[in-house]
DNA sequence: GTTTGTGCAAAAATTTTGCAACCTA
DNA sequence: TAGGTTGCAAAATTTTTGCACAAAC
């Protein structure tokens, strides 16, 4: 992580501009953390981050890092992936459908959408590896939740 | 859970059938919980599912209920969601893509196809509530672990 | 009768939190 | 300076594992 490319660069400005534009102040940690996960493409978890931006602030700490993540998550400035805030979920229902989760109470809710179903996978899909099933998550804040 | 619909009494024929092709023993407790989680519409997480069946089964024990939803998952006979075996995972790159994961070596590649981000929000799931982002993942086994 | 599965308990792994000291704006 | 932020340590959650006993085929 020595020379940062334009679009890196660009990602940092933008994560900068995000927490500046929160109040969130731009501490030295929450920098460091803002270029690793800016300049990496591998979807790293809390702890890889951890350990790479270790070697350059080594004082900083996982729970930091965790905070981190969570408020550029939450500013929209980050992504994530896999269970947020809770843990995972089973679903008998084999038939082909998608999911609507609730960004607030968390409810999973089916979706029957035929034109959602297809999907279209194509070669620069196959080119990555063998296709066995392609999951939809739409998220957004339910109903419910809306109302109140 | 008294009285059983066709729909799921049809899946747990078909969750019985498929345990019974991979030579796993159909044990009271494996028939309990797939009963609770083919009767069930609301993608409840392991802890759920054993505080259900333990209604009906007070000795079960939680270790029980994941091995079975895992074995169930891995002959495919149920779905799951979230992050499989692994922990939440971060990407910096907020430009819109996709992600293929590996279900061996759970590396997550970007996805950048135009085609798999027109993705149709009907009215089915407007009604649901609203709609904020959509993550697709596709599932297989990627090219380095399918060499292998 | 063999082999596989279960329950217990303990461990591992992951993520969150309280609080005093510290740093940023 | 004032208030948000950090690091530490400890806790809370979630998930997995070893092993003796029990149950299924």
């Amino acid at each position: 992580m020595n020379s940062e490319s334009t679009s890196t660069l660009s990602r940092i400005a933008e994560m900068q501009a995000g927490l500046k534009r929160a109040g969130v102040k731009l501490t030295h940690q929450r920098l460091e953390i803002c270029r690793e996960i800016a300049a990496v493409t591998t979807h790293p978890d809390a702890v890889t981050v951890y350990n790479h931006v270790r070697e350059r602030v080594p004082t900083i700490s996982l729970d930091t890092v965790y905070r981190t993540l969570w408020t550029l998550f939450e500013l929209g400035l980050i992504e994530a992936l896999g269970t947020l805030h809770e843990s995972i979920r089973f679903d008998g229902n084999t038939a082909p459908h998608q999911h609507f989760v609730c960004s607030k109470c968390r409810t999973t809710y089916d979706i029957f959408d035929p034109e959602l179903a297809k999907v279209p996978i194509g070669k620069s899909i196959r080119k990555i590896g063998q296709v066995e099933k392609t999951q939809i998550i739409v998220r957004g804040i339910c109903r419910n939740c809306n109302a109140s």
